[in-house]
DNA sequence: ATCATAACGCTTTTT
DNA sequence: GCGTTATGAT
């Protein structure tokens, strides 16, 4: 090349680079290598969003012009220099000239796809995309996760692999059921053939790319009768979905693979249009969506994996730690980035972080560091109990609000759901707003599903096992034995379920209930021609209305039932919501859609100022000021089950590394010496991860031992910065449940035995941390009172009287 | 058909 | 320890 012409490229790059100067070095060598495969390496808290946005939004701008020595037209030394003075000192006067000099076939928002593992992180990629390259640019963009764009594939094409276009989905909880009819089919024992293990058997065959005949062939071939059996399961699951036309979560991608193996022409097709794809949470992959992602980024090969080894937390649903250790073996001319750089923590928790994953074998390697200053140490404290460190966890953050802190700037993570319960007394206890996360969820209400299944049947009247739901929901004196039998007919005929019902009574044995579900059939029928034409909203109520669904619940009028109805209207505002949305489909089955896979339409309550506890699972991805990580322990965190496994202690450690990293300011880990998990008991120690933390960056607490018990006399000897005071706590002395006398006295060491204002409802009162309220209720127990208090513009509480008699003022 | 009692069993979770 | 589920009784 000549000197002119290199001068023009380096120059462009800089330009090009210049418009990037508010991200660092590594960041911006992200958003500028553009072509070719690219593995980003992206520490937590480093900006990785960022990059994606950045790098999408550079495609869109300059194409490869900051990664190709390619020329688009005659330079001069003009030219040059205009780009050198941009990179010197960007005038935004010169930048449409710059932009003209620098873009290099820039893309066009359709060819880049860019996928997520949920649908929050699609949304977000989304929004962020529209805020920086308009809207109209960023509705173009393929911004979605893996399921939603195969839908979109399969929606187009999936009939050249033999299948209906108009396929229904299945969620988790619909396979379970199709799993159970399954196993009575088959007749054999759930205990034994538990629906949970057939289902993850089922999709490890299905991402393996098993079919039920190899599946059954293996097993013949091992002699394994147990494996035959499952095979039988399989088979007749897949036949199942088949005569249903339906497809579950794995199929969506499974049947994606296979179409794009199998037809050329659909594999040219969007091989030649992404040409450039982007893999976030690449860490995450199964290896169907690995294989997906190859063939999809087939064409060009400008893919760019996006993720975190040390943040690889789903093996146990699939995820391949493999895909992203092995990329650059899969990809030669592959390129690495780290980012190491973190916005988030301060250095001593990146510090802790850091000492803990180090002790991890499988993985490529990386050192977090900060400039936001060393910070506050790690507090490590060792209670007595779960109770005892839920009280521990809750003083503290009380003390931070008291200092000014917000309830919302402070989590609590833990390993498993189950520890929730102590935390949550705790919290109520004390009159502190807390948010669980991870219960029960909109769309997973039985009234909910209940409605959608209506419409599903509506939409599909093949769906057998959405028909079976609602058939005598409300109750239609359609019972169990005739649906049985009905489905049973159906089977012998190759029919659909719904066949049989439509013409029912011309089946002799099914008596009685013949006449009701001829007229269920009809109510069906008339609201599928109801369908045409008619707008979403109102045809939901029409629904709602015909199928005696809000009759049945507004007859029983409790407050249960109030709730439910308030479900099956608030299901209106999501099919609002989805309208509003602009959705390419706006019909009943784009709605349908959408739902299957986009279950958390409702999660809009970040607004409200509440401490929040969620599993580390679930807290991945985010942050907050104040983190506190319970259940430090041995058996614990780690989980048992990860005692005699390499890989899976390697898993709890990186999980361990995603709860450390999500603090900002401030990280607090406990254990509790015993802790009472399934009815049972059990000492237990401290968790290896909390010895794998440097004096440093740490101090520390421990309450004192209690008493010299059995279990807990020795072998805290290698615990080198654990203190003992020696003295006894008389308060937490032996709160063993069966020792009543005792735990009346630890009663007594709370605030206790003040007088208790005589509380009506209706009594206002004053509220130190919740401001003004009315009393509503107030119900005696034992020597306390649980009184539900409603403050103004926060909502119902319930309080412990005696707890909350300190904050509490009559006015 | 609907309610009651007993028995089980139990990481983590998205699509 | 609790919530879910299966089975049996009315």
């Amino acid at each position: 090349m000549m000197p002119l012409e290199q001068r023009f490229v380096a120059a462009r790059k800089s330009a090009i680079a210049a418009e990037y100067n508010h991200l660092n070095p590594m960041q911006k060598e992200g958003v500028l290598c553009t072509e070719g495969p690219l593995l980003l390496l992206a520490g937590a808290g480093s900006g990785k969003t960022t990059v994606l946005i950045h790098r999408i939004a550079n495609l869109l701008r300059f194409g490869r012009g900051s990664d190709s020595e390619e020329l688009t037209m005659p330079i001069n030394e003009d030219a040059i220099e205009l780009l050198e003075q941009y990179a010197e000192n960007p005038q935004p006067e010169n930048r449409p000239l710059m932009e003209y000099l620098c873009a290099v076939e820039p893309a066009r928002p359709w060819e880049v796809l860019a996928i997520t593992f949920t649908n929050k992180a699609a949304n977000e990629l989304k929004e962020r995309l529209t805020r920086m390259i308009g809207e109209e640019a960023a509705r173009d963009v393929w911004a979605s996760t893996f399921h939603s764009a195969c839908v979109r594939i399969l929606r187009r094409d999936i009939d050249k692999i033999g299948l209906s276009k108009d396929f229904t989905i299945y969620d988790t909880d619909d396979a379970k059921h199709l799993i159970k009819d399954c196993l009575k089919e088959l007749s054999l024992e759930e205990k034994s053939f538990p629906p949970r293990e057939m289902l993850s058997v089922i999709s490890n065959a299905k991402d393996a790319m098993m079919s039920p005949q190899e599946y059954a062939k293996r097993a013949d071939s091992m002699g394994d009768w147990r494996k035959q059996r499952i095979s039988k399961v399989y088979s007749l699951y897949n036949r199942k979905l088949w005569d249903a036309n339906a497809l579950d979560f794995d199929d969506i991608i499974l049947h994606t693979v296979r179409l794009l193996q199998s037809s050329p022409e659909t594999l040219a097709y969007y091989q030649r249009k992404f040409r450039y794809v982007l893999i976030d949470e690449y860490q995450d992959t199964n290896h169907l969506q690995y294989l997906l992602a190859h063939l999809l980024a087939g064409g060009y090969e400008n893919i760019c994996v996006v993720g975190d080894d040390d943040q690889s937390i789903y093996r146990f649903r699939g995820a391949n730690i493999e895909n992203i250790l092995g990329f650059e073996k899969d990809y030669r001319r592959a390129r690495t980035i780290r980012l190491e750089q973190n916005y988030r923590s301060t250095q001593h928790i990146l510090d802790a972080a850091n000492a803990v994953i180090r002790n991890n074998q499988g993985r490529k390697g990386k050192t977090l560091w900060t400039n936001n200053g060393a910070g506050d140490v790690v507090t490590l404290k060792t209670c007595f109990n779960e109770s005892d460190e839920a009280n521990f966890i809750v003083g503290q953050i009380m003390m931070n609000y008291h200092r000014g802190a917000n309830w919302k700037d402070h989590a609590v993570l833990y390993r498993m759901n189950a520890q929730s319960n102590a935390l949550e007394y705790a919290f109520k206890r004390n009159g502190v707003p807390y948010k669980i996360f991870g219960g029960m969820k909109f769309f997973d209400r039985a009234e909910v599903k209940d409605m959608l299944a209506y419409l599903c049947v509506i939409n599909n009247p093949a769906d057998d096992l959405r028909l079976r739901r609602i058939i005598n929901v409300p109750a239609r004196k359609i019972g169990q034995a005739s649906v049985d039998k009905a489905q049973v007919i159906a089977t012998e005929e190759g029919a659909s379920l719904f066949d049989v019902v439509k013409k029912a009574t011309q089946y002799p044995e099914l008596k009685s209930a013949s006449v009701k579900m001829e007229s269920f059939a009809a109510m069906i029928a008339e609201m599928q021609e109801a369908l045409d034409g008619a707008d979403l909203i109102d045809y939901y109520g029409l629904v709602c209305e015909k199928t005696g669904y809000t009759a049945m619940l507004q007859e029983k009028d409790d407050m249960e039932s109030r709730g439910r109805l308030e479900n099956v209207e608030e299901l209106a505002s999501s099919i609002h919501a989805f309208l509003e949305n602009d959705p390419e489909n706006p019909t009943l089955a784009g709605f349908l859609d959408e739902v299957a896979l986009y279950t958390d339409l409702d999660d809009s309550s970040d607004s409200d100022n509440c401490v929040v506890m969620m599993t580390v699972h679930s807290a991945k991805g985010l942050e907050f000021p104040q983190v506190f990580v319970c259940g430090m322990e041995e058996g614990v965190f780690p989980g048992n089950r990860a005692m005699s496994e390499d890989e899976e202690m390697e898993e709890e450690r990186r999980l361990c590394y995603v709860a450390m990293t999500r603090a900002k300011e401030k990280l607090t880990m406990t254990n509790a010496r015993q802790r009472m998990l399934f009815g049972r008991t059990t000492p237990n120690m401290p968790s290896r991860f909390l010895k794998e933390i440097p004096d440093g960056c740490m101090e520390w607490l421990s309450k004192p031992e209690p008493r010299p018990e059995r279990h807990w006399s020795d072998d805290y000897s290698d615990f080198g910065s654990f203190s003992y005071t020696g003295s006894i706590d008389v308060s937490y002395e032996s709160r063993k449940p069966r020792e009543k006398p005792k735990l009346e006295s630890v009663r007594k060491a709370s605030p206790a035995s003040q007088e208790l204002p005589n509380l009506q409802p209706g009594q206002s009162v004053q509220h130190s941390a919740f401001g003004k309220g009315m009393v509503l209720s107030v119900r005696p127990m034992g020597g306390d009172a649980l009184i539900e208090v409603a403050f103004d513009g926060i909502g119902t509480k319930k309080l412990m009287l005696k707890a909350a008699i300190d904050h509490l003022k009559l006015i």
